[in-house]
RNA sequence: GCCCGGGUGGCGGAACGGCAGACGCAGCGGACUCAAAAUCCGCCGCUCGCAAGAGCGUGUGGGUUCAAAUCCCACCCCGGGCACCA
């Protein structure tokens, strides 16, 4: 008898697979296509467990579309531009591109040890020239379709870094790479509009159904949209100025609370402060606050309930809904790249305002108010201005009814409310208000100001201005002569730097910036439908053939970075016409995290990380693969746990030995037990193996579909369980004959074996050529199997009887008994406790339970 | 504060409103062995009981239902996202 044995057969089985190209893609398949993607990886170094996890899903999947008679993209390949390559170069004297490449070649080692199916001739490494050259040519047709603008504005700065960040990539005011402060400096950078995109990237979240909805939710919350209006305060001119035309416009989702305007504030970084104090007694000390107030960093902005400071500024603005002159304020609560950085403040219905009021005794005009409120009655009917400062703890924020609020008093209020629609048209038709939608999301900064990136194909000409380089020109090349340690940049490296201008043919300058490396991602698995293309990014007709992607799979942290951007990209190319649907991922799967066994992320700091390169030597990948879909749920956190991993290996030696004893030689039974045997009926074990073998199958098949591959492994477990107690007490004389042996035999072997093709690849294809016999063909090619639900049935049935819903006993019945049997059966099983009771109701779920209602 | 998840044995985790704890780990007992490992068989939520059995059990408190881990209401705790967004 053999032994199952994994460092021995998962080498030369995963060279076998790649000498006969098994894994290759054929674009002319005649098969429905299925797109399975895992998030390309990050060449940091060795392969971790969250790795393995997201690898062993994708594999997975893509196994099984195979068997199901899909033709199936499954491809790899790596993110590999950016800082850390830098950095590593740096320290150790070479070039990002060396770290980079020696990284990818340990990891794509490491990948097929774990014998993940991919088409590596596929393969797409993002800082190959071949690459990032299209990235280029992707930028300028952005460029020329109006969605890359260079601007001056306030950016976040990471000094540790050594550059700016998008807005994605500032987490609590800190970089999301290297976790220091975030500074804000005025600096011009490049940016992709994507804010032109705002509206349809929200409104296309509801098409996406096969995205976890925390995802959607966080990509909603991310992009905030608020629709309100734009309100225009005239400014009261000061004294001894003529000027009376200038406005400041504040953007409002409760324009319904106008009528409760006391007051009015303009951030700290208000564009026109100075030109507004300028003359004004206070001038200085208002200058002086503000300054102040902008010294505040990110991250302490960031700590919540901050108190609330502010100063007046000499100067009044018109309440455009009655004429009122109300008071402007500096004050540090306005957020400054948010609406127009100024607002209109209502105390009495908004908190932040009403703390503000509060504190430096500003006017609180009750203007809206609940009909359960003891001041409603008199403030219905109140004709004048009654203004209280006192009785309330808080604002009312809620929907209410309007008072003191001239012609609108009585109409409901709130957002999207009548009386909010009413004053915004009056606003509208005396031409001081337009209704509007605000965003949260703000444009992708994408320059930045490293080597190791996709350089921006623009150049600065003196006399033409900031030109893009023409696409025969592209890729614009990185130097490869540069000594990063050295303190060298792409600034610094004349080479790189001079250039000649497209358009006048004079001496120019080169960008020096480089962009985000998520633009490399934003759009690679499109590449990979056409890997090699010369002439353009891809072939449209191949990419729409290909794409969407039907199952994506990867981390969570990218719920909003990568997979916004990549929605994006998809929209905007849609739109030049090189793709025909609107969202590049259908399925979205974001694995949870592998942590320790107490929960803990694993690093290198706590020493608490698990090699998946160890488990492998000492178990073999089949039983690191089946131990990772054994954790838990794909979704959900899992708690790693050294010991499941040889209890996998335990599982697949018994699986071994059950397929060989199921097919091989009369005589060689290793699991036959004579004395457990004695008496058993032959006929009937056989019709119990079958059912087994088609309801396990079922429900595998419905695990898969659905990525509960725990419960699916937990299934394929309960099947070599039913077949291990069937050979037990399997008559050797039976073993060949129809029903008993034979084809019913071979036919649960092979099913085992193609069940768990997809979960250990190695093990399977083995069993498969061996103990199966199928010495020239893969398991993983073959149809995945049959079931039938009819032969899945039982005949007959075991039913809890419940007396007022407790469990009291269980009686066996035909699969079919009529009601009326059943009760029976069930009466006189539960006789003795339904002595001096009365039935009052009798309930059968079929197959399940029967319970009686007694008193 | 708003929005998503989640809370089930010693542990990881299962359960279309229908027998809570599938499957596995750990533990306990047995077979085989000189012995051990491996393998095979059995037990394994808690309390009381020699047992038959009884009672209690899915974060807490209510509710709906013949029947609730599952549905509804209120609350507590844990994880995540957004947040002075007007």
């Amino acid at each position: 008898m053999n032994e199952y044995n994994p460092h021995e057969i998962e080498p030369h089985i995963q060279l076998a697979w790649e000498e006969s190209g098994l894994y290759a893609v054929d674009d002319a398949s005649d098969k429905p296509k299925k797109y399975v993607l895992e998030m390309f990886p990050y060449p940091s170094g060795d392969i971790h467990m969250g790795h393995v996890s997201n690898y062993t899903y994708g594999d997975v999947a893509a196994r099984y579309a195979r068997m199901r008679g899909f033709n199936v993209l499954h491809p790899m390949g790596w993110d590999a531009f950016g800082l850390p390559a830098e950095n590593a170069a740096i320290k150790h004297h070479s070039h990002p591109a060396r770290w980079t490449y020696d990284n990818i070649d340990t990891q794509r080692a490491s990948f097929k040890r774990m014998g993940f199916s991919y088409d590596w001739d596929r393969t797409v490494v993002a800082c190959d020239p071949e690459y990032y050259r299209w990235g280029q040519w992707i930028f300028l047709e952005f460029w020329k379709r109006g969605l890359v603008e260079r601007r001056n504005s306030p950016v976040n700065w990471c000094d540790s870094c050594g550059t700016v960040l998008a807005n994605e990539q500032v987490i609590d005011g800190r970089c999301w790479r290297c976790d220091s402060e975030v500074q804000k400096r005025d600096l011009t950078q490049w940016y992709y509009k994507i804010t032109d995109y705002a509206e349809e990237l929200l409104d296309d979240l509801d098409q996406l159904t096969g995205w976890p909805e925390r995802v959607k939710q966080q990509q909603a919350n991310w992009i905030g949209k608020s629709e309100g209006a734009n309100v225009d305060f005239a400014l009261v001119p000061l004294e001894d100025s003529a000027d009376t035309e200038e406005a400041i416009t504040v953007f409002t989702t409760r324009a319904d609370t106008l009528f409760g305007c006391s007051f009015f504030v303009v951030g700290p970084e208000y564009d026109g402060l100075e030109a507004l104090v300028a003359g004004t007694p206070a001038e200085q000390e208002v200058l002086a606050f503000a300054e102040e107030a902008r010294k505040v960093s990110a991250v302490e902005r960031a700590q919540g309930d901050r108190e609330k400071h502010g100063i007046f500024t000499g100067r009044f603005v018109v309440n455009p809904i009655n004429g009122e002159q109300v008071p402007v304020w500096v004050a540090d609560y306005v957020v400054a790249d948010y609406g127009t950085g100024a607002v209109m403040a209502v105390p009495c219905g908004d908190q932040r305002d009403f703390e503000f009021a509060r504190k430096y005794d500003l006017p609180i005009i009750p203007i809206i108010l609940s009909t359960d409120d003891p001041l409603y009655a008199s403030l219905a009917s109140e004709q004048g201005r009654v203004v209280t400062s006192v009785d309330w703890p808080e604002a009312y924020a809620a929907e209410g009814v309007l008072v003191q609020s001239g012609p609108y008093t009585g109409m409901v209020g709130g957002k999207h409310s009548a009386g909010e629609a009413a004053i915004v048209e009056a606003l509208e038709a005396a031409g001081k208000g337009k209704r509007t939608t605000e965003y949260r999301l703000r444009d992708w900064l994408i320059s930045r100001q490293r080597y190791w990136g996709n350089p921006i194909p623009a150049i600065h000409c003196p006399h033409c201005g900031v030109v893009p380089v023409p696409e025969e020109d592209l890729p614009v090349r990185l130097p490869e002569d540069i000594d990063l340690a050295a303190g060298e940049t792409l600034a610094t490296h004349e080479g790189f730097v001079r250039c000649t201008c497209p358009v006048c043919g004079g001496e120019a300058k080169r960008e020096t910036d480089t962009m985000d490396t998520f633009t490399c991602s934003s759009w690679y698995y499109m590449r990979y439908c056409d890997p090699h293309n010369v002439h353009a990014p891809f072939n449209s007709a191949k990419v729409n053939a290909w794409m969407p992607v039907d199952q994506y799979i990867g981390g969570i942290e990218h719920a909003i970075l990568h997979l916004l951007y990549s929605r994006f990209f998809t929209k905007v190319l849609r739109d030049a016409g090189m793709l025909d649907f609107d969202e590049p991922f259908t399925n979205l799967l974001c694995q949870g995290m592998v942590l320790d066994a107490n929960g803990e992320v694993m690093s290198k700091s706590k020493g608490n990380v698990v090699s998946p390169e160890d488990m492998i030597a000492r178990y073999g990948a089949d039983a690191v693969r089946a131990a990772m879909l054994f954790m838990g749920p794909p979704d959900k956190e899992k708690l790693w746990n050294d010991d499941v991993v040889p209890s996998m290996l335990k599982f697949l030696n018994r699986v071994w030995r059950i397929v060989f004893d199921l097919v091989g030689d009369a005589g060689e039974d290793t699991l036959f037990d004579a004395e457990a045997a004695k008496g058993a009926d032959p006929h009937k074990l056989a019709m119990q193996m079958k059912r087994e073998r088609h309801r396990v199958v079922g429900k595998v098949t419905e695990d898969i579909e659905r990525n509960n591959f725990n419960t699916a492994l937990a299934a394929i477990m309960e099947l070599a369980n039913a077949t291990g107690a069937f050979l037990r007490v399997r008559p050797a004389e039976h073993r060949v004959s129809c029903e008993t042996g034979g084809p019913l035999c071979r036919d649960v072997a092979e099913t085992l074996v193609k069940l768990l093709a997809p979960i250990a690849p190695h093990f399977a294809e083995e069993l498969w050529q061996t103990a199966l016999g199928h010495a020239d063909s893969s398991v993983h090619v073959q149809p995945w199997p049959e079931f039938d639900p009819a032969l899945a049935a039982a005949d007959e049935v075991e039913l809890a009887v419940q007396l007022n819903g407790k469990v009291k006993a269980h009686i066996t019945v035909a699969a079919d008994a009529a009601e009326e049997d059943i009760l029976a059966a069930a009466r006189q099983t539960v006789a003795s406790a339904l002595e001096g009771k009365t039935v009052i109701k009798e309930i059968v779920v079929p197959k399940r339970l029967v319970n009686l209602v007694v008193k």
